[in-house]
DNA sequence: TCAAAAAATCACCCAATGGGGTATTGTATC
DNA sequence: GATACAATACCCCATTGGGTGATTTTTTGA
């Protein structure tokens, strides 16, 4: 009967896809519908295999795992998929989290943990690897997340200091901002020290950033 | 001798608080070193008792749980907390995230469960229940916030850049640093440069903002 | 093991930036 | 009319950023 989860797998190492297919296909509850060796024909692939759980490696040639993630999750988003890596690298971790990643784990789990975590993001949980769980802590507690802030802030730049701004976060610099807005360099010198005092930094670079981020200019 | 792990205790409820103390002190490794039934004399109370890890309850009268996290993180980094809570309010959980909880437990986990999830706080890790995992999954995928993803977290930085660039996240000027560091004004201003190339930024408020954000340095 | 690469050190030049002050003019606002 | 503020402009000077080039030591790789 069809009470088993099927699982695809994407995984370019044959040794680790021929195992993990073994795995799958030798435990009851769990069949292996779907094999790959890279990302190309992802959606070919997913159409025919009809997984419920996708088995995700990152490292892969052509489309690499996270391209691939993303692409499912918007065009499949009933499918789970389940990261697994060697590389415990925080930027991928991010780039797969946000991509629509179900769970996350470690290629040196063994393999209980593989069909455990299958299993888990199949019912609904969120396996993460608690080295994975420790940096996406460490993602909230380093001050990484920014709440989208409509238009709380007014920092009262006049028109004219808006303007100046919008020429420095198009990257001019104080001769070419004099030059563009018709007034003396010096002058251009002054805009710029008031912008800093009501934004309350105290470079160009700061200034920029909160620029964009808040869409001031 | 000393080996146990010295946990206090925040709890308004007297007897989760009373359970809590005997399950501690009934169980070898652990002590309780300090029941406080709200987050009001936390600074003392801290202390007093001289924590390795805090259990903390959210729903506290007074000062919230969330509230006093932050505090004790920020005035006793050292000091590991784990959050502890009935609820499963996404927006609370998160908070906690930010004030710098190191994991995060949920009140109807059994007795071993927490005395678990201290351990691994103690050694480092960061036990997270399933349910708040997939919250914190949650977020990265529902663009709920704007997240500035790490962009190559391994800068190649070498030990002699990463010191610089601490001094710099310091605050201290190329003179000051190149005091502090025994070399020449000119040699730091060499490793500054090397430093941004590596980060791909151009001022040293971009570097510093890098470095924290990523906890470079 | 030897050569190449990278890291650490220092120096000089020059342009751009940032912070302080001062000053004049016009325009509101009370 | 006084006061405030925006916009304009100039001065001085310290700090920073970028480029080039060089020597020594350490590390790495072939």
């Amino acid at each position: 009967m069809g009470m088993e989860i099927r699982v695809a797998i994407f995984e370019d190492n044959k040794l680790v896809r021929d195992a993990l297919e073994a795995i799958l296909n030798g435990t009851p509850g769990y069949t292996c519908c779907g094999i790959s060796a890279d990302g190309i024909h992802w959606e070919d692939d997913i159409k025919r295999s009809k997984p419920d759980v996708v088995l995700m490696d990152i490292e892969m040639p052509g489309l690499n795992g996270i391209e691939v993630t993303q692409h499912i999750n918007d065009m499949f988003p009933e499918v789970k998929i389940l990261i697994q890596t060697v590389f415990n690298d925080s930027e991928k971790i991010f780039q797969a989290l946000c991509a629509g990643a179900s769970g996350y784990i470690l290629k040196n789990d063994p393999p209980h943990k593989y069909l455990e975590a299958i299993n888990e993001v199949y019912n609904g949980g969120a396996p993460i690897s608690s080295s994975v769980a420790k940096k996406m802590l460490g993602f909230f507690t380093n001050k990484n997340v920014v709440l989208t802030v409509p238009g709380g802030t007014d920092y009262q730049l006049s028109d004219r200091e808006k303007e100046i701004l919008r020429l420095m976060v198009d990257g001019n610099n104080y001769k070419t901002i004099a030059d563009k807005a018709f007034i003396s360099y010096e002058t251009v010198r002054t805009h710029v020290k008031h912008i800093y005092k009501k934004l309350h930094v105290a470079s160009r670079s700061e200034a920029v950033l909160k620029a964009i981020q808040q869409d001031l200019s």
